[in-house]
Parts: structure tokens; sequence; C-alpha cells
DNA sequence: CGCGGATTTGAACGGAGTCAATCCGCGTGG
DNA sequence: CCACGCGGATTGACTCCGTTCAAATCCGCG
């Protein structure tokens, strides 16, 4: 997902500006010209692909330190919609330069090739998830892999404020609002998170990685 | 998916050995460690993520031209396994040589780039079909890209045999196999398609795509 | 020719969806 | 300052699609 310091340094030096984004507002849409990757600095974004008839379905919840438009590279098209989460801060890295650089800094270049494969490896998991698990599992490997990446940025992990609508979580999880709600409270009166609104704090953090992995 | 012949000339440069495989023989083991790519030349191949306790879900469905083993690259490892659906023959794409060459020639590196993109945007597509669609229309989601990839490679569009059996094909669409299989049955009854066994005919190919856009 | 895996089909169950009512929190304007 | 409005969230009742369990049949292959 994120790169080493080192690497930040590399990609530093390809950075083309900075994007502002206010809550709400859109880096890219599907069908937008691809010319650049984007390195999220501040905020959060989600990607959704458009499903037909005006509905989408969110494919992703991206932060600090991810870098978002994999996917228009084959078709030179963005396949998919890029929206901030809250305000945020992305840095521009035109993708000519990026190739450019590539030929010339072998790391660069393997670094590349991981984030690319990295994003197959994230779809692979969301695939999973999505085509095996029951509701409850799907939430709770959810709610697991954002207390992971938090810590990673150097925040708690137990404790965290959601940037999506519950509709948002759904819709990543292939569930309707309704059913993330009522997990969300069943998940509470069993003890394993405390939930008020979007303030999350996991209570039991191993019950929690159980479920993921039982038929219930 | 696949590449020009003027691409695929480049890549002869740099194919390693060629690897013959018989009917359910694996490729790669998810955990093996990732040394190359893989590109069919002859035959079909499936690729399946472990998914807990012994389970799997199938992850793909790979036939002539198609390049596998991209999902290996940032772990150094391969995620899923690839096993030969029918007797089948792989060219090694070691990777390194890959990079070495995709330093010194650009449209190669481009083309390398746009297959872990198309990847990506693949495997949205199949996150799309597991979040938000019906048994009914995932089968025919199915039925209709299995025909556009058959036709690209010369085939027939309507007519062809199915390499996997209902299980494959119901884990490949997050559905049990005791679905698919009446939905094929409900498929044929509604005159959209024939089936004997493995044999599809698909008799109403527009109405079929249809099937896929409507919320039955 | 017979075995075993694959497929089909039926009946009953249950998990998540749907529809609907209510509640909550927050920004906005009177 | 506070009432109002509105989008988001919660909760309940009921429905229905896909699963589960079970049995029968088909078929490829040794």
């Amino acid at each position: 997902m994120g790169l080493e310091t080192e690497d930040l340094r590399q990609i530093d030096a390809l950075v083309g500006h900075r994007i502002r984004l206010r809550k709400g507002e859109a880096l890219y849409h599907a069908g937008d010209r691809f010319t650049a990757l984007y390195a999220i600095r501040i905020g959060s974004l989600k990607t959704a692909v458009p499903a037909g008839e005006g509905r989408e379905q969110v494919s992703g919840y991206h932060m600090l330190g991810d870098i978002i438009g994999l996917d228009g590279i084959s078709t030179e098209r963005h396949g998919c919609q890029a929206m901030a989460l809250e305000d945020s801060d992305v840095c521009v890295l035109p993708f000519e330069r990026i190739e450019e650089m590539a030929r010339a800094v072998p790391p660069l270049q393997q670094n590349l090739h991981r984030l690319l494969s990295k994003e197959i490896s994230r779809d692979q998991g969301v695939m999973l998830l999505l085509g095996t698990m029951r509701a409850g599992q799907r939430l709770a490997a959810f709610l697991i892999s954002l207390a992971e990446r938090y810590k990673q940025r150097g925040y708690s992990s137990t404790e965290y404020v959601l940037r999506m609508t519950r509709e948002e979580i759904g819709s990543y999880l292939g569930l309707k609002l309704e059913t993330v709600s009522r997990l969300f409270s069943r998940f509470q009166n069993e003890g394993l998170i405390r939930v008020q609104g979007r303030e999350v704090k996991l209570l039991d953090p191993v019950a929690l990685r159980q479920r993921v992995g039982q038929r219930a």
C-alpha cells in the first residue's frame, strides 16, 4: 500500500502539483482521460465504479499514503470515480514521468510493479469477501482491515472514526445499509465493539477476528 | 487481454522454456515463490485463492494468450493456485528478465503496465458482479463474458464448451453448484440458451445481455 | 459394464433484502 | 437563540432468493 520513506523521496522528485479537494468533491470521474496517478497526503477518498442506471458500487476506501488511479492505465481512461470523504490533499504523479523514471531507476520500477500487483491482491481479497463470506464476517473483516491500516499509519488500531456512511460501507461490502446498521448493533450487544454514529471502538479484536473465519 | 502479434514477438524473445500440464495439474500453488509470469499457449487454467480451512474460491478462468501470475509480484509469493482445466501448455516468462527488457523497450514497458492495470479492471468487474448482481445476472454476465473472449480468439461466440464444473462456476460467481444448475435449466426453459452438460449454445445473446442489466 | 463424480431436481429453511416508521444530530435560517 | 428541516441511522415486520439437505439420474472413463 504505502511506500517506504526512501521511496517517498523518489516520488517527491516526480510530483507534479497538489490538488486540494473539499469533502464530496471528485478527483476524477469514470470515463475521464487518464494522465496521472494520485498520492493521498491528507484526508481520505472512496472510489466507486458505475453499476448501470446511475447506480454505483464503492470499490475502495483510500487514506494517507495510498496511491489511486491505477485502473486507468490500461484504457487510458479512469474506470471509476474518486471522491473525497473529507477535505483532502493529493499529489499528482504524471504517469508518463513515472514511466520515464521507472526506466532509469530500477527500484522505482519495482515499486511501481509491486504497487500494481498489491492492488490486484487487494482486489482478490475483496472478491473472496464478497464471494464466500456471510454478512457478519464481511463487516468484521472490514473493521479489522481498517484497524490494521490505521495502525500502519501510527494511529490507534482499536479506536477510529468511520469516514463512510452506512450506505457506503454496505455498498463496499455488498450489503444494504440496514444490514450494516443491524450488524453494528449486534456486534455492540455481543460486546465486540462500541459504536456511536461513526465512532468505533474495537473492544475484543481477537473475537472479532475469529468471527471472520467462522461460518456464522 | 491478450497481446498484439507485434508484442508477442517481443515476448517470444524473453520466453524461458515451456511447461506441459496435464489436466488437474497445478502450475503453482498459493505460497510458492514467485519468479515468473506464465503465458498460456494451449489449453486453459483456473486460479483459486485459499479461503480458510481448506476451502477455496475460484478467482479466474484463463485461456489462450492470457498471462497469469501477476498477483505474486508484490509479495514475491503466489497468492493463488493455478490449475490446468485440460491438458495445457504455458510459456515461462522470468520476471527479472521482463523487468530488464521493460527498462530498455518502452513499448514493452507500457504493455506490462497495461497488463497489470487490465487485471485490476477485470477484478473490479468481478467485484461489481459479486457485490451488486443477483444470481441470474451473474450467470448471464459470465456466459456473455465467455462468449466475448472466445470471439476475440477467433472461436464461435455463441457455442462453446465449458471447461469448469458447476461447482467451479458457482465458486467463481459466489453461488452454490445447485443454484448454477437450476439457472442453466431456467435459461434453457426461457429459450435463452441450450445446455447439455458442458456444451452451451447461446440462442438469444441479446436477451441474455439484457438480463445482466435488469433487477431480476 | 460398472463405478464414482458430476449434474439435475425437489422440498424446506433461513439470512439478507425490502418496506416502513421513527429517531438522532447537525447545520441553517428566521 | 432556537426551531426547523434534512440526511443519516436505527429498528421492526414481512418477504423472497439462494442455500441446505436429500434423492435420483446422467455420463465419462477405466
